[in-house]
DNA sequence: TAAACATATGAACATATGTGCATATATTTA
DNA sequence: TAAATATATGCACATATGTTCATATGTTTA
């Protein structure tokens, strides 16, 4: 015997109104593929070291012990999905963090981490 | 001939410094684990559901229509890293959102979407 | 205009990831 | 204890992803 009452679970017409809450596939999709930008180290240092300030891939090849083009492709992913912008400035390419959302995003990373002692 | 100035580099003395105000790869490594496992319509439309309470795996089954076996290897990744937790309920296992963290993140998803029309 | 520099791109390969299927485990009910 | 129910797991396969190498593009300087 068991102190806990059994869990009931709910018929489907209370899910199928729990289903209306979600966001639609299309928008689910977008939000994939922004966490999925974010599921690499490599794209990860680049957004924690351009959220002190835009910086060029000259810069950032200096920073990351990582290959000129494998920087360049990390930077497209992050750019195609508008979670950093570019801007030229003479020879260079200066990329900078798109907007205060990711700029959130990052904090949120760093309290999380600073959190967990 | 162009008005802007043109970007200038800086010191590998600087960078090293700004280096070191990004996370250790240990807590990058996490992060990223934490992202990949958001990275899937699958494990979003549970998180998204299991934001408004408590759900076991047959309602979960009855709401997406993917398998059982999926749902629970699903599941599984997002317990792993804690995004979520289980309760048994008699012979039900009612999964929940783990903490104020995950909730946070899931809502400013939501946000993010309504932003975006 | 040639050379040097800064960045981007394409193809290819190795690795990671998600899903289905079969099946194992655990709990409850008869 | 047998049957039914609820969930978990291992394996295998198809697909996705990241990185490297070679090279293309674009800009500046000599």
């Amino acid at each position: 015997m068991t102190d806990d009452p059994e869990h009931v679970c709910a018929d489907q017409e209370s899910i199928s109104l729990l289903l209306q809450s979600i966001p639609s596939e299309d928008e689910l999709c977008r939000i994939c593929d922004i966490f999925g930008a974010l599921q690499s180290e490599t794209r990860l240092k680049i957004l924690f070291l351009l959220s002190g300030g835009g910086l060029c891939v000259k810069e950032l090849e200096g920073a990351l012990d990582i290959s000129q083009p494998a920087i360049s492709h990390s930077l497209r992913t992050l750019r195609q999905l508008d979670l950093v912008r570019v801007k030229k400035e003479g020879r260079f390419a200066v990329y900078h963090i798109a907007d205060e959302h990711v700029h959130t995003l990052i904090d949120m990373c760093r309290k999380h981490v600073s959190e967990h002692e």
